[in-house]
DNA sequence: TATTTTTATTAGATATATCTAATCTTTTTA
DNA sequence: TAAAAAGATTAGATATATCTAATAAAAATA
């Protein structure tokens, strides 16, 4: 079991990983976990030693499947306990952050679990981010913005593409929550503004940009 | 801020001050916490040095003002988690403990207080443990045994004495949970047995031993 | 390509929380 | 009350995770 901290690297790395898939550098990761190269250094010869990457001196790391898998079930935590942050307790896209990487580091397959269960299972987290199941694997995005849906169909809605507080707030009037049933009436095709319906309720206008932050799917 | 190590201690020394107000031994907090007693009176001497205790070598730890509710937030947390994880993770009395013990240690005012709110603030735990308030004052306990309440009468069950399994099975059988409504109908004189309704629904008998296990506030 | 700049590593400390073994108090008991 | 037993403290280590300063390697640039 990596400790609190490893679980950090692990994740950095994790993240960092895509624009860096031949090694995350040393720099890259003192500078996301804020703190020195010298305990980068360390820590990464550490988690070669224990199976979690590939470090050679130099050239930075790369996660092999033990830490992948690691990393996997963190990412998986975080989501998790977000999507409850926000649909339950009611916290704003802004403020789930820190309260999860701590929710994070509990290590309780029962837990995780058992709070995926009460949730329904989701598949994304409240910005959109794909949740990994128990084994890792993450779920194909099938969102799309709103704004590439057909006059008379409709959708669930999945995720918003910005945290601004105005946007959140404007969205809180107009109803929309993660999870709810959105139908897309008529599309103006002035300015590209939508006339939706949110759960079968009375119809209301939003513009094209807003729509455009509004992730649904089918 | 206590570090979790500091909150562990502080936690041990509040549950076992009522039997030792004048001073928690060093012997005792190192059984409890299954550390040494070198290690105890390292972290006496330092909770002391920051004002969570009186330490005299020798005469063991009082908690003092700035200790004890840091106690007591520790104690809210950890039984506010509890109600999370029985009533809506439907974890069983006894998976519960070990779990709290982590989430105990975060620290987020906001999660706490809404999580509390979300849980509708409850005063009792599962285990019908008194929860303190944010302000770290311990509600009156108005629970008593099922046993006690009239016949004709009716109260909300609160928690239940016992975790053993085959009695928990046997409580969801009835249909008992905590929050469920419970009505004595009826009194058996022969046996002390019980005839109960639990939420209005149709009646069932119950032992005496086991009346005395639900506990209920009227 | 030689030099400079950037990046990385090593060496040596520090703080937390723990341990064992030795020593010192306090309490019990004979 | 003196000796034995129980309990507590101190001294000296260890492991984790961090730091700064010095040094080394790699990359950029002139």
């Amino acid at each position: 079991m990596p400790s609190p901290t490893e679980e950090n690297y692990l994740k950095t790395i994790y993240h960092l990983s895509p624009e860096n898939p031949r090694g995350v550098s040393t720099k890259d990761i003192a500078n996301t976990l804020a703190v020195s190269k010298a305990s980068v250094t360390d820590m990464l010869t550490k988690l070669a030693k224990n199976g979690y990457v590939n470090y050679q001196k130099y050239k930075g790391a790369v996660l092999i499947k033990k830490g992948e898998l690691a990393a996997l079930g963190i990412v998986r935590r975080h989501r998790v306990w977000e999507v409850f942050l926000v649909r339950d307790l009611k916290f704003n896209w802004n403020e789930v952050h820190e309260v999860a990487e701590q929710l994070e580091h509990i290590v309780s397959p029962l837990l995780i679990e058992r709070l995926d269960k009460f949730l329904g299972s989701p598949q994304f987290d409240p910005h959109g981010d794909p949740i990994p199941n128990e084994a890792g694997v993450l779920p194909v995005n099938s969102q799309i913005p709103l704004t590439e849906l057909a006059a008379g169909c409709q959708g669930v809605i999945t995720s918003v593409g910005s945290e601004e507080t105005l946007f959140l707030k404007y969205l809180d009037k107009l109803g929309v929550y993660i999870g709810a049933q959105i139908e897309v009436c008529e599309k103006i095709e002035f300015d590209g503004s939508l006339e939706i319906s949110i759960d079968k309720k009375a119809n209301q206008f939003i513009s094209e940009a807003a729509a455009q932050n509004i992730m649904i799917t089918e």
